[in-house]
RNA sequence: GGAAAGGUAGCUCAGCUGGUUAGAGCACGGCACUCAUAAUGCCGGGGUCGAGGGUUCGAUUCCCUCCCUUUCCA
């Protein structure tokens, strides 16, 4: 019977872009799933947003838009670069869902008949102005330490200490400014120190690497605290049965996510969820994470589903940061690159790769240095793999297309084989690196293969077109035991081989067998080098674009943008608005705010044209606008859009309008 | 502050429990070849293995101190 694996990725929080970071784990985990249905195992891969908690309500608020509406739009992206960077997720579901909703509960409810569920008052910082508790993130004051000014509330960033926002030197309330009031509230606890054994029980099976297990030992040496998973209303997420006004921590429900996405994929596939979940499954779970989650991973986790009478994780997978060049994502330095960004410029597998080429089943941090990643790529995928199936491929096709009935050297393909194992070894054990260095290693000895035997050499001879064939079809067959071993990871690039060769490449066993006396495809380029300019452009600091409306635009003709595809030009939702109110704003020299009729939606945008235009002489007009720009929160209020205008040298701008006929609504194409 | 990981050729990294001239890829120099996406093959230069001390017949590998980088601390 064939292992059944459930595997899932950390997810995405749902108030921002993903970044390479994100993209480093899902392609390590994506890799994983793609390796173990190569060799068999039922694998599915489950992710899904995270969607609750003061943030997410925070920004939704911001942009005066429902958090519904705000986890929506941001899943979508988050969808978007996952499927850019060939991220097979079996299912991608979100926290706010209904399934979610089910195991939340399910399981609250479970810890509380089991008496794992303790409430306490707590005293906690209070915004009266917001009518709100406040996060320790959402205070911030002077350190009690060392006195810096202007710090976090739950720790110094100057000295590193870490205190309460009780301990703040006149604290304030990043909302609203104001200075925030003690208040008590009840709050639900899980208690944690119940589980110390089974948890140390767990750690010793094996479940961690070396270091995320000590730092365990130092955790359990400091004692276990009840865990607070409770927040007060306001707030963004499940209410919790049987405490009116009090809900779920977002981090309680977030794991629980992994369950929900599973349930919703089950319901579609008809599986049963149970015989993955219950306590004495016989399937496996793991969970790929970053170290800064361990904690939530290696300790409540795992707490919380054996006190829910579930199954445990088999192992959670801990991975370090990313750095670009050498520092860390910044957005400041320009090393903050997002994932949509990366996919502007470039096709994901040479990413996929070079993570691959680094990776180790470690939780060491991992650096993408740009110029090493282009050299790498080309010298590795290009030069060496590609090159082998590039230089055989015409001999054959001059030989009739047909591989030779066998191989010249049946010791050589055997050495190729027999790699299969310690490949998958290095696989199974997330050392990517090593299987790398491997492969590559084997891709030298194929290219040493055809060098010594020089087909091009024997080719001048026409007596010897049998032995240029076997020469060939030696190199070919070489190369599709690599490019079988390198699936998981570039799995575009496999699938253009396997139509090249007529074959699949799906399986790991399926090179048993050498591929011979089948006619090949005509050879076409399976992977483009990367150009060194593209990869600078990575963290040239993007030119901050106008987001808020017609900000008077220099008219710098010369410099015309580089050309863009079809598709980046579809990405814009150009529409008709007619103005249906407008008005100075007060306070600001440059802007109307503008009550823009979409036809039948209404959007409000503030638009620096009071220059040019009094709010009288628009009222009334058609104008275009973009309708898909992501809304900006003003001083003076929330832009929804922006609409069009020409500027001439001294700043007068001049409004797009729309001929007879055009109506509110119509998209712009 | 407490703790962890790391500092090995210009760059990115391997080097398991200490042992003959410290490795790979890229970059660089020379040669060869021309089938291949200026790809490939061969040869070569290049390292006081962060610094200092110690244990040992012998340490990049063990111990101590220090310096630097990164990270974690619910």
């Amino acid at each position: 019977m064939s292992r059944k694996i459930l595997v899932t990725s950390a997810l995405p929080y749902a108030n921002g872009p993903l970044h390479l970071g994100h993209i480093i784990e899902h392609v390590q985990t994506d890799i994983w799933v793609r390796f173990q249905r190569m060799r068999g195992a039922d694998c599915i891969y489950v992710c899904a947003e995270d969607t609750h908690g003061t943030p997410i309500m925070i920004k939704a608020q911001a942009e005066g838009i429902s958090p519904e509406a705000l986890i929506a739009r941001v899943a979508d992206e988050h969808r978007a670069d996952f499927k850019g960077f060939i991220i097979g997720h079996d299912h991608f579901h979100s926290t706010h869902s209904s399934e979610n909703r089910h195991y939340t509960d399910l399981m609250f409810e479970r810890l509380r008949a089991a008496g794992h569920i303790t409430t306490r008052s707590v005293r906690q910082a209070y915004d009266e102005s917001a009518g709100m508790f406040l996060p320790d993130r959402y205070v911030r004051g002077g350190c009690p330490k060392c006195g810096a000014a202007d710090q976090y509330g739950d720790s110094c960033e100057a000295c590193g200490a870490t205190y309460s926002p009780a301990d703040l030197l006149d604290p304030t309330s990043t909302l609203s400014g104001t200075k925030p009031v003690w208040r008590e509230s009840e709050h639900i606890f899980f208690a944690l120190g119940r589980f110390e054994t089974m948890l140390r029980e767990w750690v010793a099976s094996g479940s961690l690497q070396e270091s995320v297990r000590a730092k365990l030992d130092e955790w359990f040496a400091a004692g276990l605290q009840d865990w607070d998973i409770s927040r007060d209303a306001p707030y963004f997420g499940f209410e919790i049965p049987g405490f009116p006004g009090k809900y779920f921590y977002v981090w309680f429900d977030a794991p629980i996510g992994y369950l929900g996405s599973f349930k919703a994929l089950c319901e579609k596939r008809g599986l049963d969820p149970d015989e993955y979940l219950r306590a004495d499954s016989k399937t496996e779970l793991y969970h790929f994470i970053g170290k800064d989650i361990s904690y939530f991973h290696t300790l409540f986790w795992p707490a919380v589903l054996h006190g829910s009478g579930m199954r445990r994780p088999t192992a959670v997978f801990v991975h370090g940061f990313l750095t670009v060049d050498g520092q860390k994502m910044s957005k400041s330095r320009g090393t903050f690159v997002t994932a949509a960004r990366y996919l502007e410029l470039l096709p994901p597998e040479p990413l996929r790769y070079y993570f691959a080429a680094k990776l180790g089943p470690g939780v060491d941090d991992i650096d993408l240095a740009l110029e090493d990643f282009t050299a790498r790529v080309n010298s590795d995928i290009v030069g060496k793999l590609v090159n082998i199936a590039s230089r055989c491929a015409g001999f054959i096709a001059r030989g009739g297309g047909t591989l030779a009935a066998r191989l010249p050297d049946p010791a050589l393909y055997a050495e190729f084989t027999a790699a299969a194992e310690r490949v998958a070894t290095l696989y199974d054990a997330r050392d990517y690196s090593a299987a790398m260095r491997e492969i590559m290693l084997l891709a030298d000895r194929a290219n040493q293969y055809v060098d010594t035997h020089k087909p091009w050499a024997l080719a001048k001879d026409p007596t010897q077109a049998d032995n240029v064939l076997a020469v060939a079809t030696q190199g070919i067959n070489l190369f599709r035991v690599l490019m079988v071993y390198l699936a998981p990871v570039l799995p575009q690039i496999a699938c253009k081989a396997a139509g090249f060769l007529g074959t699949s490449l799906s399986r790991w066993d399926e090179i048993a067998t050498p591929l011979l006396g089948t006619p090949l495809a005509p050879y076409e380029p399976l992977a483009l080098r990367v150009d060194p300019a593209v990869v600078a452009k990575l963290i040239e600091p993007t030119a901050t674009k106008t987001v808020v409306a017609a900000k008077k635009s220099e008219p710098k003709m010369t410099e015309t943008p580089s050309t863009i595809a079809i598709d980046d030009f579809a990405k814009l939702d150009l529409r008709i608005a007619k103005v249906v109110a407008a008005s100075a704003v007060e306070g600001s020299e440059k802007l109307l705010q503008l009550t823009l009729d979409l036809g039948g939606e209404t959007r409000n945008v503030f638009s620096g044209i009071r220059g040019s235009y009094t709010p009288e002489s628009v009222i009334g007009r058609n104008v275009v606008m973009v309708a898909n720009l992501a809304p900006r929160k003003m001083r003076f209020g929330v832009s929804e859009g922006m609409v069009l205008c020409a500027a001439d040298e001294s700043g007068r701008v001049y409004l797009l309008g729309a001929d007879e006929g055009a109506a509110p609504g119509m998209r712009v194409s």
